[in-house]
Parts: structure tokens; C-alpha cells; sequence
DNA sequence: ATTTGACCCTGACGTTTCGTCATAGTTTAA
DNA sequence: TTAAACTATGACGAAACGTCAGGGTCAAAT
């Protein structure tokens, strides 16, 4: 016979869930000591873990009270019956997120039609004029190899071919952003991360550990990157800064 | 300015809510009578109507109040927060519906071979009707493919083979059954619990994640499995199926 | 003018599953 | 014997109303 302490151990259950399961009728333990003490057999053990099971299943108490507490209880049926019910919240939720994006692309539309920035703006000696600066500065920073790299590789670039890449990136910061509240070291975060970085690799330069590292901090550190990417949400810079730098120490690691 | 009853007829909601919704604030009534009768304004029912669709997206009460009374409320932030709540509501319903699944499946397949145990009995004719029936329960949860596998598979199995697959099985319960008290979730159990799942993938069928955690559940539900797993150990069913999920859970997250 | 019926109001309890105190008795080890 | 650890029984809270109960208000019919 074991008290509720030890149940509760045993099973994960909390003492006050004991309590309540007692209460109403659902776990009544078996034994009772001189004090009043609650004292649970190994049968009631059992009973308990068959509760948690079904209350897995989404039933509530006072169904699996009847499943428990009546053997010939019709399962079968009870379950084909509860699967209907489960399908219909599936149903009544993906209505929901349907909804949501609905509403949610209309409102990343919205904002994105009303801000110009450098890249929304296609216009082709604008991107060279940054380009260029960002050459001299990356000069500073990594050398002449990267910059004459990416010279190289988009010079050729098409003003289909930036709003491509505008569009991809946009994407993908669009998913980080709305895995924020997962932190930055979250494996769905730093999937992305990794995208990110192959990303930069196919388009521009060969992004090395080093490199994106620094870019993670330029984006804390640089206004201008900032502002264009804080726009998806606020605070999302520094977010990817920190996931970056998450990203480069483990993959430094391996 | 509309009076309760008419605002109810004109929106849908009860009177009851919109009682509700000034007593906590979320809906005031711009007016009110010499009475003291509510009377809401063609500005309130608008309002009215932005709550109600937030609501069917499944926002609490509280976040709409925030959300209209704050118009420089980041609308886009919030329903992406929301949207990954939803989203993950949704896993879990779908993990609910695929445990009803395996249990059904099991409950009404076990009828006809109440007996027969398929571990125990080394009987060829008996494991193939097992694996028959099994097949026919199997089919409709993953689809022909696991099935057409594990029967190619055990086909040319001999009792020798039996056997000695049993043997190795047990001996996994054996070793995993004197660790119980490290807890599902010590390491010791969650490699031999590796092993075993590369063990049925081995012998039986590509054991994908999916199928582990529901044979996992099947050990508590499915009273022939339950009996044969604690002959070694009372209670390692229970126990099996808890490092199994938690097995699960953490491969999920690689 | 009064009655009647439809309509409105403000509590307040019930629902569901426990979490979280608060207060108080019990057991156990030092 | 005393302090620490454990247990017990209430009782409130949370979410979003449904559902009475008890009691005013308004407009039309008597």
C-alpha cells in the first residue's frame, strides 16, 4: 500500500490530482490508515495508469469514471464515438489556421506594399550602390576575396533574379520570425539557420563559419540591416544573431 | 442604438455573453437607458463582430481585449503566436487520434485470437494466422506497405528463427526490466529501447517513429501484450510504454 | 388606470480539472 | 521531545458563458 507521495512518484500524477480523483469518485484508493491517510494498492496503480491512458486520449473523467467502473463497458463504441468528436476539433482547427493565414497574408501584404526599402526596391543601381558599399566594408572585415566573390557571382543578377532572392529571403525570415517563441536554439530555428547559410552560399559567397558569425552580429550592429529586418518583427535581428552564433559553436563542434 | 435582445438576434450571440463581455470589460456599451438597459451603438456591433472573429480563430477573450482596445496592436505578431498555438493543438489532436486509431484497431481485432499469444506459441500455423489478422488490423493504420514487408520478411522464418527471436526479445525485456528503477528516461533504458526498436526493424518491418509510439501504447491497452511483457516484470508494460514515448519524443526533436 | 406579457437588470451557482494557498493534524528521524 | 516531512480538508481561481432566481420596466390591451 503506498501513499499518495509515493503515488504520486510512481506515476507523475500530482497529490492534489490523487486528491481530486478521490473526490470525485474516479480513483478511490483501496485503503485508509488510522489518520485518515490515503493508501493506494498495486490494483489501484493499475487503475490509475488506465485512467492516464485514456485521458491521453482526450476523454474526460467523468466517461473514463464509466469505462472504469463498468467492465462490460461498450469500448469499442465509446472510442469510435470519442474519434468522432477528435476529428471534428481537427476539422473545427484547421478551419482556424485556414483563417489565420487568410488574414495573416493579407496583413503581411498590406504592410509590405507600404514600406520601400532596399529590398523591395529593384532598381538596379540602387543594389550596385549597396553593393558597393557593403564591399568596402566587408573589404575591411573579410578581405577582398569575398567581396570580389559576390561581385562576381551577381553581377549577372536580372531584376527577376533579385526579386527571387528578395522573395526567398523574405520567406525565410518569415519563418524564423514565427519560431521565435521557440528561442533560437530550437531545432526548428536552427534548421533554418542552416538554410539561411546555404542560402547566402548558393546566391552570393561561400559563406564560411567566420563570416557568419560577423553577419550575424552586423545585423545588431548595422542600422541599416536592422530596420530592413526587424520590419517582419520586431526584434527579430537580434533573435538571428543569437541563433546564429548558437548555430556556428555547433557546427563548429562537429 | 440596439437594446440586448435585438443585438443578440442581429449578431448571434446570446444575451448571456454580451452580459458577460461588459461585466469583463471587452465589449461597453456605448449607452444606456434610464433603466439602466444596455444600448450599443453601430460602433459597438461592429466592434462586436471584430470580437466574434477573433474568436472563431480561437483567440481567448482576454487577448481580444487587448488586442481591440490597443489599435496599435501588433495584429500580425499576435496571430502568428497564435498560430503556431493552433498548430500545435492540432498535433496533438492528431497524436490523440492515431492512439484511438491503434487501440481500436487492436480491440476489435482481438476478438478472434483472444488466445493465442504470439510470442508464446512457437506454433508456425499460429504465428501465420497471428500475422494474417495482424496484417488485416495493420493494413488500415499504415497501409499495405509494413505488412507486405514483414510478411516477406518472417516468411522464411523457421521455428528456429522464432525462437531465437523470442530469445533475443526477451533478453532486451530482461535487461530493461532490472533498470526500471533508473526511470524511463535514463539513459540505460533509452538505449536499450534504441536497441529494440532496431531490433523489430530488423526482424519485422521498418519501425518507423510513428508505429513505435503506438505499439508502445498497445503494450497498456492490449491486455495479451500486457501479460506477456510483465511476466518478466509487474508493471514493465506500463513502464515500456512510458520510455517508449519519451524514446520518441526526444528522435523527434533531431 | 391597471393588468399583462415581453423584456431588462443584477446576482449567483454550475461546468471542468486541477493549481495553489491556508490551516491543522500525523509520522518519523534525530 | 522537537523539528522536518508528510497528509488531510476546505476554499479560491481560472474560461466562457448557461441557467435559474428574484425583481424592476415598457408598451399595449383591458
Amino acid at each position: 500500500m503506498y501513499k499518495v507521495k509515493e503515488v504520486s512518484h510512481m506515476t507523475g500524477v500530482s497529490i492534489r490530482t490523487l486528491h481530486h480523483y478521490d473526490h470525485i469518485g474516479l480513483l478511490i484508493p483501496d485503503g485508509q490508515s488510522d489518520a485518515g491517510y490515503r493508501l493506494y494498492s498495486d490494483e489501484n496503480i493499475e487503475q490509475l495508469q488506465q485512467i492516464l491512458f485514456f485521458k491521453e486520449m482526450g476523454f474526460h473523467l467523468a466517461e473514463i469514471k464509466d469505462m472504469i467502473h463498468h467492465p462490460d463497458f461498450d469500448r469499442t463504441t465509446a472510442l469510435k464515438a470519442h474519434k468522432q468528436i477528435l476529428l471534428k476539433k481537427k476539422e473545427r482547427l484547421e478551419q482556424m489556421i485556414q483563417t489565420v493565414n487568410t488574414t495573416l497574408t493579407h496583413l503581411t501584404g498590406g504592410i509590405q506594399m507600404e514600406k520601400k526599402d532596399m529590398f523591395n526596391g529593384f532598381d538596379q543601381t540602387e543594389i550596385e550602390a549597396y553593393q558597393k558599399q557593403y564591399a568596402e566594408e566587408a573589404k575591411e572585415k573579410y578581405g577582398t576575396k569575398i567581396v570580389e566573390e559576390t561581385e562576381k557571382r551577381t553581377k549577372s543578377y536580372s531584376n527577376q533574379d533579385w526579386s527571387n532572392i528578395q522573395g526567398e529571403m523574405d520567406h525565410l525570415f518569415q519563418q524564423i520570425s514565427v519560431r521565435m517563441d521557440l528561442g533560437p536554439d530550437s531545432e526548428e530555428v536552427q534548421n533554418l539557420i542552416g538554410k539561411y547559410r546555404q542560402y547566402i552560399t548558393k546566391n552570393f559567397y561561400d559563406c564560411t563559419l567566420d563570416i557568419f558569425r560577423g553577419l550575424g552580429d552586423l545585423y545588431v550592429t548595422d542600422e541599416r540591416f536592422t530596420a530592413n529586418i526587424d520590419r517582419h518583427q520586431a526584434g527579430l535581428s537580434e533573435f538571428l544573431r543569437q541563433a546564429m552564433h548558437i548555430y556556428c559553436d555547433r557546427e563548429m563542434q562537429k
